[in-house]
DNA sequence: CTCTATATTGAACGGATATTCAATAGCGGT
DNA sequence: ACCGCTATTGAATATCCGTTCAATATAGAG
């Protein structure tokens, strides 16, 4: 594989990455990437061999993209409270190419629940996301807390992000979601009183709707 | 369209939904839909006309399944509290089936966004959501809040399904976002003082890590 | 019974798809 | 100039897809 041939391999993945965003999973097609690519369709066998091996390559190279600019995010960021903040506001896409990114990966995120292939680069790209919120959370809150609090904040950046595919992008912009977050972290840190329940939210006042003062 | 007519075409939609859960959006076909209803393919031709509309009816008898199972939780809810309560609830999946529905709306999320009359229908269920949620809020919380909150519940419902769908319904089992969702609603009650912001999460005592009291 | 409408099917068609294959072109090394 | 290797392609192939259509069965209306 010589250096020209690594280029014209990440060529054609962008093609495919870009087919997946503006016509979606079941109109990709070789002859769409290779169109869009300006090649024949066979040269793309002959790079990738088959259409599952392009679509998983072109899964990859979007999750290592993400993980990338993950990372340099985290390494200007101290302490881990600014490291946690780093991590979501790198996954809610305050770069250029949010919002195709969110429509791909809403693809994959489909078809990866019936290509074995691609449920195993879903299942790493997400382990690396709570193993990085993990690590930082253990110095934040107790113990117990570490494991639900990753998968709960994980679970809240794919939710905007969805919304975001959905609607255009306008979920981005508010951020209030992203405050929501780390409001609950907060909420939750070490030592802290157990934040209101859903039952105490139950027995509030209703007449004026206050919350009891902890 | 006789009685006749409208249980073979629920029959041919349910096959259709159980195809799609199962075999996923891009290898939904006349074929495997026909052989699991023990049906020829001709045949939902004749009920839907194509391929297309096949889709949109079954994606319809989902959303409409799952209004009418909202709706009965909204009655059955006293108050404004209780029916977001019944609302969310409802649709975390607390019924036999929410497995499948999820991966059967993962399809259509990712589909929707390339196929104007899947869209449509996604659209409207989510207003209804949102509509449902935002006549509750207003009683709940200042009239600035309401749009927002609507939009962030909604965002964080829809987090939690896809991560169920994705992780093959274990995360509905830890009812932590669930409680998440309340809490939220609870701090932002007409009145409240300001729940602490991402801001203020910046500018707390990184020694002991508190939160600085309002 | 007869007529008509509906239900249902198998076969056929044209087009698209993923993949294969033989062939050409170019280029670096010797 | 020759060789080997890679890049690249157009055409061929077999398969599958959505859809059409003519034909048959069925059942109810008159």
């Amino acid at each position: 594989m010589t250096d020209l041939s690594a280029s014209r391999r990440q060529h054609l993945i962008d093609a495919a990455v870009s087919t997946l965003a503006e016509d979606g999973i079941v109109e990709f097609t070789f002859n769409k990437v290779s169109q869009r690519a300006d090649v024949s369709a066979a040269l793309i066998v002959h790079y990738f061999g088959s259409k599952d091996a392009l679509l998983e390559a072109a899964f990859r190279s979007v999750a290592r993209q993400l993980n990338t600019y993950a990372t340099a995010r985290l390494r200007l960021a101290a302490g881990p409270r600014a490291r946690i903040e780093a991590l979501v506001d790198a996954h809610l896409g305050h770069n250029d190419y949010a919002e195709e990114t969110a429509r791909v990966w809403l693809s994959f995120w489909g078809e990866a629940l019936h290509v074995p292939q691609l449920a195993r680069v879903q299942r790493a790209h997400q382990q690396r996301m709570l193993s990085n919120l993990k690590f930082d959370l253990r110095q934040l809150v107790d113990a117990s807390d570490v494991q639900p609090m990753a998968d709960t904040i994980a679970a809240m950046v794919d939710g905007v992000w969805l919304r975001a595919a959905m609607n255009g992008g306008s979920a981005l912009q508010n951020g209030l979601a992203r405050d929501l977050i780390f409001d609950f972290i907060a909420r939750n840190l070490k030592g802290a009183p157990p934040s209101p329940t859903a039952t105490s939210f139950d027995t509030i006042n209703p007449a004026t709707g206050q919350v009891l003062a902890t």
